[in-house]
DNA sequence: CAATATAGGTTGCGAATCACTACCTACTAT
DNA sequence: ATAGTAGGTAGTGATTCGCAACCTATATTG
């Protein structure tokens, strides 16, 4: 922890604690822009210049990105068929496993920043009725709240449903998200 | 749009596409160690010196981060009774309902960055059995992924199990997210 | 009471990142 | 051949980040 260099260089969040994988994934999706492209690929846009014009993004900021976005597989690129100037930029299935945490963290800028109901409204196509806020369900649906969990130990899950009060393992009460 | 000082200074995310509240979100959410405050919060910690020593985070980020977690109603600042030279930095209702968001990022990450199945496991206090993956669901509960999802006007609700073919207020696909 | 320690900052400085403009290369269209 | 387009790099100024030092108010200890 002593200080070698003028400045030790930034130091990987997914370091700081190995045994969550929230900073791990927050690797690449922490950065700026890197949602906002997301969320864009999402909206079908596929090209850097669409990229660039929809997003505002400086040019180098944008190729570094999406560089990056590639690298950890979230998206791939794909030269155009049609025309070899075109590169196309895809949704991987990592990057496309990505919409729940996206959905969810749309809906809670909803809620608490903007406040409107948010027109249009994100509907499943086959009945047009909107979706469900996303929530933390338990193995038989009901949601759940932050009061509601615990963890254990991976070993101890097996006798889960069996001994009730004995020790199961329980680690805390909010040990480590 | 023009260039009038020398730079202009970082636009907010949130002008970027104002119909969208996903950029809002991202205000405050998107910045380095935001979400690793939260998370530490939600871990139980409650003090400076605790986010300090927790994250490894420089003492002017972190004092930066928490006011603007602050002001944004995301924490809450409570002077110690028992100690005043102490602040007691909480979660709000607005900070509690990012849980979701956290845990499907934490899954995410998960499942396609360490690999590992990760122990401890998050699961239900009542049942002690291990909580759902984070998923978009119709109102129904059926699970959807990204080709279910279409967009309509809000004010195309209403009727939605009525007239099924005709102009039925459907924007785009994945119109913006 | 004085001296010291603790909690929660602020300030200054070097390093890294971001934003903006100007290029540059490969390819396409005319 | 010439111009235009897609994608990207390089240079430069502004902003943010990481680190150490300092500062103020309160607690603790002798």
């Amino acid at each position: 922890m002593n200080h070698n260099g003028p400045y030790k260089l930034r130091e990987p969040l997914a370091e700081i604690a190995a045994c969550c994988s929230l900073p791990q994934a927050l690797e690449t999706m922490g950065e700026r822009w890197s949602f906002m492209i997301l969320r864009a690929s999402f909206n079908g846009l596929h090209h850097f210049e669409e990229f660039l014009e929809e997003l505002g993004i400086a040019r180098n900021i944008l190729s570094n990105r999406l560089t990056r976005l590639v690298e950890s597989g979230i998206l791939k690129r794909a030269p155009c068929v049609d025309d070899r100037r075109k590169i196309e930029y895809r949704l991987t299935d990592k990057g496309l496993d990505l919409l729940p945490t996206m959905i969810a963290l749309r809906q809670w800028g909803e809620k608490w920043e903007s406040g409107v109901p948010s027109n249009p409204v994100l509907v499943d196509e086959r009945d047009r009725r909107p979706i469900q806020p996303i929530s933390i369900r338990a193995h038989d649906g009901r949601v759940l709240t932050h009061n509601d969990l615990c963890w254990i130990d991976i070993a101890d899950l097996n006798n889960a449903t069996g001994n009730e009060g004995e020790h199961d393992g329980v680690v805390k009460r909010i040990a480590t998200i």
